[in-house]
DNA sequence: CTTCTGACA
DNA sequence: TGTCAGGA
């Protein structure tokens, strides 16, 4: 595939195009959780003038990769760790080759844990747990 | 009618 | 996360 086909189809799914009530048919999630995300800066969709959110089919993988990676257990702060991740091994490689499995299994255990003792001590927030050593 | 922000019996 | 208010 020559490059700059590459680029017109990157600018065709980075086209801000659907309104969230679209985004919520195409990926099963709530305007609230949608919003939650974008507030934690996991997407940034486009806004109009009217400060209508206008998502792209990009903005909509990464809803579904969210969506998929909270349901593994992992958090906001793991999720973010995830795609900063993501983001350096495309910067490395740039020339095609994909991101290294082992990478995100290390953090996605590394993230299980964190959610299991949450389950596991559900009234103790991280503040209180840092007290119990002070 | 759809979406937005802020707030919480 | 759900849901309601009050405005655009």
């Amino acid at each position: 595939m020559s490059n700059q086909k590459k680029r017109t189809s990157e600018i065709r799914k980075s086209m801000p195009l659907l309104p969230i009530g679209t985004v919520i048919q195409l990926t099963d999630l709530t305007a609230r959780q949608i919003r939650y995300y974008e507030e934690h800066d996991l997407i940034r969709p486009h806004r109009t003038e009217g400060n209508q959110r206008m998502f792209s089919l990009n903005d909509v993988d990464q809803l579904l990769e969210i969506k998929d990676l909270l349901e593994q257990g992992l958090n906001i702060a793991g999720i973010k760790k995830v795609f900063e991740m993501k983001k350096e091994e495309n910067e490395h490689n740039k020339i095609g080759k994909e991101l290294s499995e082992d990478k995100i299994r290390s953090i996605l255990r590394e993230e299980m844990k964190i959610a299991q003792s949450r389950l596991q001590k559900p009234s103790l927030r991280y503040g209180d747990v840092n007290r119990l050593y002070q």
